[in-house]
DNA sequence: GTCTATAATTCGATAGAC
DNA sequence: GTCTATCGAATTATAGAC
């Protein structure tokens, strides 16, 4: 006879992560304390010592979990796009990099939000915060500004450098104003986020060439 | 005969939210202790009770000594630009926005940087927080909208709206960023900051019209 | 792995002398 | 207005039973 065992309760381990993504995202770091994170995961006070060791050791894995498929896909993109023969123009390299932060974000509809905050508080938090994060990006932000660099050599690198700071940013503002109002990304349908895709495309990429 | 008194150490008021300016730029609202405050500007920690009341009253008294001659510059430029005949073209609207912005903060040059780095927390900051730099601001966004729709009326509004939300995340993180490795902002002088004006207008406007 | 209990520290805020 | 001293609560982190 087969044993089928249903699990009741979420796992402790990923329980924890998962709030304190949100929490992370809603208050910042500092203003995150452990034992609003226990009790609102329904978990114990030591569990987050005994999984993670320390808070900043929690907040690692946060951003590790996070980033580490959305930076995969980002390079995947680059790599097909410069396989081909001919320079991908500017277009093609912003769409590689915003179409999977849209898509990949908009697969957890419920948690869209959430995780769009906690990508842009990331980017504001104090060191050693902003280090940890910066950190599961730098791959992609690097691949990211070599092929910028070569697509528009004219540009000194110090220009493609804020360009594409002021690229992310608009990005992490799309992705954390996603269903409000007035948004630029209103649904999560495939169809809404292609839009959303070209016009944040269209929007950014005259600034980026002149 | 006449008393001449030099003060030799600075207004105690005055030095407090200084200081903190500075400390709620680099380590936000949650990350910065009254402690730290005080051991830094060199006063008693009951000094900033005695004189502010709380942490967010103190918080509130920095926001507005910060934003409201910024808020008074920028509807001063708009109010001139619309005297004129003709409609403002899409780059002097955004110049009277992101003008002032870059060059109010000049005034005080030792503190630019950090002035900079608050204004730009100060939008990523958890509630209140974030409602309380929000509303100081409110008057001149909604100024900068309606000036914007008249001059692109081809455009809906939800459009407007979206680009606009992108023009000011950018502004935000120039700001933000002012003063580190990569950003556009680096020094204090009134050239690079008329540099960094010219470019991020450059950068923006061609979107906003599209 | 999960829990209780608590250590060790730090926080914002206040009372009261001067 | 400025100071010392301290309160009460909250914080991260740990020790140890189960």
């Amino acid at each position: 006879m087969q044993k089928i065992v249903v699990s009741l309760t979420t796992d402790t381990k990923e329980q924890i992560i998962s709030v304190a993504e949100r929490l992370f995202a809603e208050r910042g770091f500092a203003g995150t304390t452990l034992r609003n994170l226990v009790s609102e995961a329904g978990v114990n006070l030591a569990a987050v010592h005994y999984h993670f060791g320390s808070k900043e050791d929690l907040f690692r894995s946060v951003v590790a979990r996070f980033a580490r498929p959305l930076v995969e896909q980002e390079l995947a993109l680059l790599e097909q796009l410069q396989a081909g023969q001919e320079m991908p123009s500017v277009e093609a390299i912003l769409t590689a990099l915003i179409k999977p932060n849209l898509e990949i974000l908009a697969q957890d509809k419920d948690n869209l939000l959430v995780r769009a905050q906690f990508m842009g508080r990331c980017q504001t938090e104090p060191e050693p915060i902003k280090s940890i994060a910066a950190g599961e990006f730098a791959v992609s932000t690097k691949a990211f500004l070599d092929v910028l660099q070569r697509a528009l050599p004219e540009q000194s690198r110090s220009q493609i450098n804020w360009k594409f700071d002021l690229v992310i940013a608009a990005l992490i503002r799309v992705l954390a104003e996603a269903g409000q109002p007035f948004a630029l990304l209103q649904n999560t349908n495939s169809q809404d986020i292609q839009n959303a895709t070209e016009r944040l495309v269209k929007f950014l990429s005259p600034g980026m060439q002149c």
